[in-house]
DNA sequence: CTGTATCCAAACGGATACTG
DNA sequence: CAGTATCCGTTTGGATACAG
């Protein structure tokens, strides 16, 4: 078994439990998920709707994006409304958990987008290694 | 003059080049893994060895280790250095890219530490209403 | 319009055994 | 010590059909 006391902390917090480490973790994993980040900067702006959503994002299915809004709802990170008309109207919204994502959300989604090109240089230098000598 | 804090960029989340925002969405999967995103984190202070990062991050398999650092090397973001040495010694250590995405990194573990109890009781009240009544 | 349900293929990821 | 290779169960995610 690992020791508990040399394990990563975040600098801003110390953890008592392991288990405690592990939900963070898990939690990273779900706000990291490239469609949670990418749905929390859609509603940057404002409040959504599930068409204007799965249009603006662009490439994520039904059903994906069904999952991500629940996970991101359970998690109190967005609101649900249900507007009763017909056509039936849903909108999706941040709410101040989500805005306060959204700070650390937009940095990640601005830096992948900066340093897209970078990367995708290096990838290519480095799949041209390998593909020379290993 | 520009505020950088409004520098969002809606380009990102309105698909107007698909395979360019396809690109950034699958480096963004990629950064935003909870793995990842541990790994960058705890090298933040300086370069580690295999074997200590694992037991850092605590919980990851040498198998997951091996394939995300491989992966942050090949996007250029930490640097493998072997030691001829014997026991041999191999230490991995940010790269300029790599220091400059810790930050965001850095502000995503952060907050999922800082906000980890609010969301688990979100997560209870859901769990408890979909229960309820669903 | 906004979902839910189902099927199914691909990717993820742990456990284990083995190598230089 | 630092991997690689393999097995194999779990999870992800698209496609499709159907429902309120």
């Amino acid at each position: 078994m690992t020791n508990p006391e040399t394990r990563l902390r975040p600098p801003t917090v110390c953890q008592e439990h392991g288990a405690e480490n592990e939900f963070v973790r898990g939690l990273l994993g779900r706000i990291g998920d490239k469609w949670s980040l990418m749905i929390i900067g859609a509603l940057h702006e404002g409040p959504l709707r599930f068409s204007a959503l799965q249009h603006m994002i662009g490439g994520i299915s039904q059903r994906m994006l069904t999952l991500n809004l629940r996970q991101l709802e359970r998690d109190g990170l967005i609101t649900r409304t249900v507007y009763a008309e017909v056509p039936p109207r849903v909108e999706y919204e941040l709410t101040d958990l989500g805005h306060g994502l959204l700070v650390p959300a937009l940095a990640m989604v601005n830096w992948a987008a900066d340093n897209a090109g970078r990367i995708r240089k290096y990838r290519e230098v480095y799949d041209a290694e390998q593909a020379a000598d290993g």
